[in-house]
DNA sequence: TTGTAGGCGTTATCAT
DNA sequence: ATGATAACGCCTACAA
């Protein structure tokens, strides 16, 4: 047998452990990655040797022998994307457990996106999770990348069933939400929806309206509006709907002359909203119950905290991992549901 | 010469091109990897063969033969972490510009970091830019990798020389923050202090009264403390602050008893303090001016929109990555100033 | 079960 | 400047 000596420099290689070991390279491959499961003297000979000369693989030459890269890629509108964000932070260490290794491509636009897929499939990632630019459909881009490698799209539109999606089932939120009034004690809701490029607003509306129809509740049509998604947004509806309060108190009917609830398409609305209530001297929950979305970090630091709707993150990871494992040639469309955090904002009086 | 066909199927190789350009696979490499300057015939054929046979480069190949991965590790503590996230943005396009891409790996305590930086660099990244986890001091983890990898931390604490910094000049923060409040108008100004694990919060809260000292404005040991970042602890510093102005208003010393300027070591807490002057019918700017930290989104939606200090992500990226392409031969530490946006919250009266 | 040996695609070395 | 060839470290088909 041939000592392989190793220079103490250079990082130790496969050889350097297998002389170390004195078995031949081929037995420390197979121990090191799995492929031997016995656990005799052999064994333990190589993980020590290995240990000993701080031994780690090459993910170079093992990825070009095999064509398993370890590698996952990401590729998000941005990272101050709050779902972006949590995504993110829910997949590293889920993929870490596995030894593998996130590959993170941003694009805002539909052409950046698809540069990025370009680059990322190049690099023989073993999986691609794609959260689509906003009002986006990557359908046709995707489905050039998916022969090759298995693609999950997370959100938004699509188009084909040749490529998995993983997305949260807005209906079923707001299902969650107009129950969870009704239950509260509210006669009447008002809806502050997003204006979206897609068809999902204008749909998301209808669901509302079939929600407060089923429930019994109470809403006009100009009480609802599209509109950004911002704190200055949620104050000036508000306003618009509660500011001449004081005129009207003490009516009985007075619920149906302004909303006793707000369901906001964003948390940020919602504290517009609620900095708007607290000037008109209106109290949250007991005058206005408010429901926001999206369960931003500042959703508990508000007063009374608000109740929210939090994007199911951690499921939609371990899905789109899962769809990954199963490999291109079995494409799924999954909805998950978010999960209503009852805070504050809408507790029955 | 010998013609070796491509399978329909399998990506091109190297090989390919070379026959069908008729020139030798080295000549490829260097044509394609600019190694070969001269713009003539062979570059021609040989670029025109890569184009019609779709072809890309091998990164696994490549990194084995060459040691270079075209990677950039990059290890944060969240992607929620706002300052990471607008890190992520600017860093990710400026990389891609050198056909390279990002390793990403996040770890919210020091252990964490520890496993990433492992992992990242058993990756064989060209560089690795790492943001600390919060009140960390990671000089000993960093310099353990630093003489294998160009490392470069961005802000936080450091104790060595080994290894690159690039950091926010917070002092240069608190010294345009007070001026610009001098000249806005402001006599007396108050400092809602961060609350941090490290020295800097101390140190940064000298340095405020060093500057209001220098500009001769006033201030009260008990109007500034240190506390949470959050809206709530701006909300109740402000009716603190401010709580019993009505008792006071006409008085012409009234400046000595309130602070007519407010610096917040975060947004958040500019936002509390906001809502508080809002309900406590203070005008902003008039009555308070206030003055952010971090420019957040939201700071444009509040009314009036809110001056901050905006993080110098861009030239902070732009430095990270200069420092890598020197190597790590040659550790530097780069301090950059945030720029202050002047915004409604603090404009002369 | 273990060892031998060939090859993955690229780049570096060396000779031309 | 170009071409032939070896080598990077690992995995795996095949032989023992």
């Amino acid at each position: 047998m041939v000592t392989t000596a190793k220079p103490a420099s250079a990082a130790a290689s496969i050889t350097n452990v297998a002389a170390l070991a004195n078995v031949s390279t081929a037995t420390v491959s197979r121990v090191l990655s799995g492929k031997r499961t016995k656990d005799d003297d052999i064994a333990r000979r190589v993980r020590a040797a290995a240990e000993e000369l701080n031994y780690s693989v090459n993910y170079a030459a093992s990825a070009l022998r095999s064509d398993v890269t370890n590698t996952i890629g990401l590729l998000i509108p941005s990272a101050t994307d709050p779902l972006s964000a949590q995504l993110l932070d829910e997949l590293e260490p889920m993929i870490d457990v596995d030894a593998q290794q996130l590959l993170l491509g941003i694009g805002a636009t539909r052409e950046l996106q698809a540069e990025r897929l370009e680059s990322l499939t190049a690099r023989n990632v073993d999986g691609l999770i794609v959260i689509p630019a906003p009002g986006t459909d990557p359908t046709d881009t995707l489905e050039r990348f998916a022969r090759h490698t298995p693609i999950v799209q997370v959100g938004g539109r699509q188009s084909s069933f040749r490529t998995s999606m993983v997305s949260i089932d807005e209906n079923a939120a707001m299902e969650a939400s107009v129950r969870h009034l009704a239950e509260s004690g509210a006669r009447s809701v008002a809806y502050l929806a997003g204006k979206d490029v897609s068809f999902e607003s204008a749909e998301l509306f209808a669901m509302f309206h079939t929600q407060v129809r089923s429930r019994t509740l109470f809403t006009r049509n100009e009480w609802s509006q599209f509109g950004e998604r911002t704190v200055q947004r949620g104050f000036h509806c508000a306003m618009r709907l509660f500011g001449d309060a004081l005129d009207r108190s003490g009516r009985d009917d007075l619920y149906r002359l302004r909303p006793e609830a707000l369901i906001c398409c964003d948390d940020a609305v919602a504290f517009g909203a609620m900095i708007a209530l607290d000037a008109l001297d209106l109290r949250v929950p007991q005058d206005v119950r408010i429901v926001g979305y999206g369960d931003s970090p500042l959703a508990m630091t508000t007063m009374p905290q608000l109740t929210s709707l939090r994007p199911p993150v951690q499921q939609i990871v371990a899905e789109a991992l899962r769809l990954i494992a199963a490999g291109p040639a079995t494409p799924a469309h999954i909805m998950l549901p978010p999960q209503l955090i009852i805070r504050g904002s809408s507790r029955a009086a």
